[in-house]
DNA sequence: GTCTATATTGTGATAGAC
DNA sequence: GTCTATCACAATATAGAC
């Protein structure tokens, strides 16, 4: 029983190195250009003992493709189901979800791409995972009705939120290369733009 | 000397309908994912064929790619560096820039793969192209100075406009799904979103 | 559980007839 | 220029020893 415990232990252990190597090079190279030996070398392990794990390269594909989901998904719903003013969430959402993609820079181009291959491969898990963009939407009007925002529109309006955050991480080899800044440079541009971000977007809604 | 001229044009056809054809591929699928048989049977023609005409699929690739950056790139230009007040800029820019997006809607998502995947492959042809990021920022601090836009960081400012024009395609499978449009819906939504981001970044910089 | 060796299929590329 | 047939190699997956 001892050594079941034990090997069981290890068991994890193996499977996790492998799933952490499986995330970097499926994030980097997406599904197609991701190759198990290149993930077995990562892994410091053998090709076979991939398929002993997880059977296929899709199915491995699959375990990374629900971590990167669920890397993300409890920040946004946090931040947008939070009981606060809307101002105030706003600046909440902007400054937690900047902070969770510097942690994961490649999640978001590895699953906007993958969804754009192959929309059917991940039959959109967000519901899945009770995130309700309706909740947001219905606070703008709310606040537009208060008076506390001047009138926009709620939809654009969110995505506009989600584009000035995610696309700076998505393009970043364009928008360096735009900006000609070092990588250094650039990540400091990137930790500037939590508190950018917000001014900009505050000054846009701000009642006049 | 017919026969000649007549061979030609035929080449010319059948080289432009391959290119086309690959296109549709390497876009939607990127160069890992994308099949040469696929691309020979969206040409109509025979797998050898592609060869002949573009000897390897990295050449096919390179001139896809070209085709891509060519389609853009000029709307930039002229739009960057021509001889206007910031804001009439900023309108000219946003109304054209979004027009190329919606007539080429798979291209982002496409470059930026690519530009992640291998920031080797194509080396930063932008510049080749003479598009000069410096032109708009220069013109940025002028309109700061002269109080007509109140004081924004350029960089910030430029990526902002940026991600609020591509942002909607590049990841328009989740954006859709967050909205919960249908495809008609949706891609009505990007043609509202040229007046809607206007009226946003106006908002955001106009002096207070 | 982990390895080496091998089977099997997929895919880019070429040869050669027409 | 265009096709069919085929090569050569890459990549996923499995078999079987330890």
């Amino acid at each position: 029983m001892v050594s079941e415990l034990i090997m069981t232990v290890t068991d994890r252990n193996t499977e996790e190195i492998i799933l952490e190597a499986a995330c970097t090079i499926f994030f980097q190279k997406g599904f197609a250009g991701a190759r198990m030996q290149e993930i077995a070398d990562s892994a410091g392990i053998n090709k076979a003992l991939l398929h002993y794990y997880y059977r296929s390269k899709d199915q491995l594909f699959e375990a990374v493709f629900n971590r990167a989901l669920i890397s993300f998904l409890p920040t946004i719903k946090i931040a947008l189901e939070a009981e606060m003013p809307l101002t105030q969430k706003i600046a909440k959402f902007v400054e937690n979800y900047v902070d969770v993609l510097i942690a994961n820079p490649h999640i978001p181009a590895f699953v906007i791409h993958e969804l754009n291959t192959d929309p059917n491969r991940v039959v959109l898990k967000l519901k899945s995972h009770g995130v309700d963009p309706r909740i947001i939407l219905r606070q703008v009007d709310e606040a537009i009705a208060a008076g506390e925002i001047r009138a926009i529109n709620g939809e654009h309006f969110l995505i506009n939120l989600l584009s000035l955050c995610i696309f700076p991480f998505v393009a970043r080899p364009v928008a360096q290369g735009i900006l000609q800044k070092s990588n250094e440079e650039y990540t400091l541009f990137l930790q500037q733009r939590k508190s950018e971000i917000l001014e900009f977007v505050m000054q846009s809604i701000k009642a006049s």
